[in-house]
DNA sequence: AACTTGCCCAACCGCTACTAA
DNA sequence: ATTAGTAGCGGTTGGGCAAGT
């Protein structure tokens, strides 16, 4: 090896800057199906043109499921009052303690509004005078955190923070979203991706837009390519039921995906370069983004619901997720979805060349 | 309406901690 | 014990947007 570190990725070959509609599907897509063993090879593995701490980034602090977006409660703010008097600027210390919120978003908060709440509040006063005055609703504050620690079987001691992030994939099943991971169950894997084959559809209640029979017939024989893997993939594209092995799955600059119908031998490999043709992305970015309809319904209503399901709550966040993406569910993307289903898929260039006849018609 | 200013927040950067060989 | 690779953390930046002039 050279002198020093090795930069964690060629800030040439990468794409920098907000993340696309697109981009999002396929990490989303990549990180469901496999999980993430591996940011540093996730980008190429998933046919991204990121670094793999961008990746990482965009999934903690926005895609995952699990993540509370909008506004902060008062409650939520009184406690990272207390937590920042205890703890310091020890953002994902405090972040384990708030449920769904990320410690980039309370730093920012912090940054914004209660640094200059609790100055405003009395600059004369000591730390902890400041966090016992400033605290009008403390009492609520540490309700909020001690539930936050119950729920997450975090100590209520905050000197004795494990440092373990409760926020992050290795326990956002205890929110009840996401799992835990359960890998070298390939077995189960297999019968997990079976299930989601397109001959179950029955199942599933929300696979409606890539089910469409009435696709415009200049784009078959695009879709023919594999529409039954993009169907499958875009089925359980906001699912997280389906457990993984990466570790089996994976090698370095290809996707082995799991067994399927279309494969009936195994060993299905998509070779997703990561030397992507940026034309494609371009392209790819154009295109309108990824929606499921059925999502549309109850929402709200299924939050209070009892029954409120893990496939609910997928549902949820798929609605949630569409709206922060500015998606619009709508009949016509159907068609385009077929499209951005494939290019989740697939690897771009093997898809730019149909992708490219396709758009032009 | 046009321009400026300030705020917000997603994303980036660089460092440290951790782990495996 | 050392080294290299990776994940995670905290600080900072910059683009977009709203409010103000």
């Amino acid at each position: 090896m050279g002198k020093g570190r090795a930069p964690c990725c060629d800030k040439n070959q990468v794409k920098r800057g907000p993340w696309s509609p697109a981009e999002d599907s396929r990490l989303i897509s990549f990180i469901q199906k496999y999980g993430h063993e591996n940011w540093r090879a996730l980008p190429k593995q998933a046919g991204l043109l990121r670094c793999g701490k961008s990746c990482r980034l965009r999934w903690i602090n926005y895609l995952r499921p699990d993540v509370k977006r909008g506004h902060f409660t008062k409650e939520e703010e009184d406690a990272i009052l207390q937590l920042h008097q205890s703890l310091g600027n020890k953002w994902s210390k405090i972040a384990s303690h708030l449920p769904g919120r990320t410690d980039n978003e309370i730093k920012n908060v912090w940054n914004t509004h209660l640094k200059k709440r609790l100055a405003g509040r009395g600059l004369g006063q000591s730390k902890h005078e400041s966090s016992i005055s400033s605290s009008s609703s403390s009492s609520s504050a540490s309700s909020l955190v001690s539930r936050a620690c119950i729920e997450r079987n975090v100590p209520m001691d905050l000197e004795l923070s494990t440092g373990q992030r409760p926020l992050d994939e290795k326990s956002c099943g205890q929110e009840g979203v996401v799992p835990p991971p359960q890998p070298n169950e390939p077995q189960e894997v297999q019968e997990e991706v079976a299930e989601r084959l397109p001959d179950n559809k029955d199942s599933k209640d929300h696979s409606s837009t890539f089910s469409g029979s009435n696709e415009p017939a200049h784009l078959k024989d695009c879709v023919r390519v594999d529409s039954p893997i993009a169907e499958e993939q875009m089925d359980s594209f906001f699912s997280f039921s389906s457990p993984y092995d990466v570790r089996s799955a994976l090698e370095p600059g290809e996707v082995n995906k799991p067994d399927n119908n279309n494969n009936e031998s195994g060993n299905f490999t998509i070779d997703i370069p990561f030397e992507c043709d940026v034309e494609f992305w371009n392209m790819l970015d154009s295109l309108e983004p990824f929606s499921v309809h059925e999502a549309d319904v109850g929402q709200d209503d299924r939050r209070t619901g009892e029954g409120f399901s893990r496939e609910d709550e997928d549902l949820s966040w798929l609605r949630y997720l569409e709206n922060e993406l500015g998606l619009e569910a709508t009949k016509e993307r159907g068609v385009q979805e077929k499209s951005r289903a494939i290019s989740v898929t697939t690897s771009p260039s093997d898809m730019a060349v149909p992708m490219k006849a396709c758009c032009q018609g």
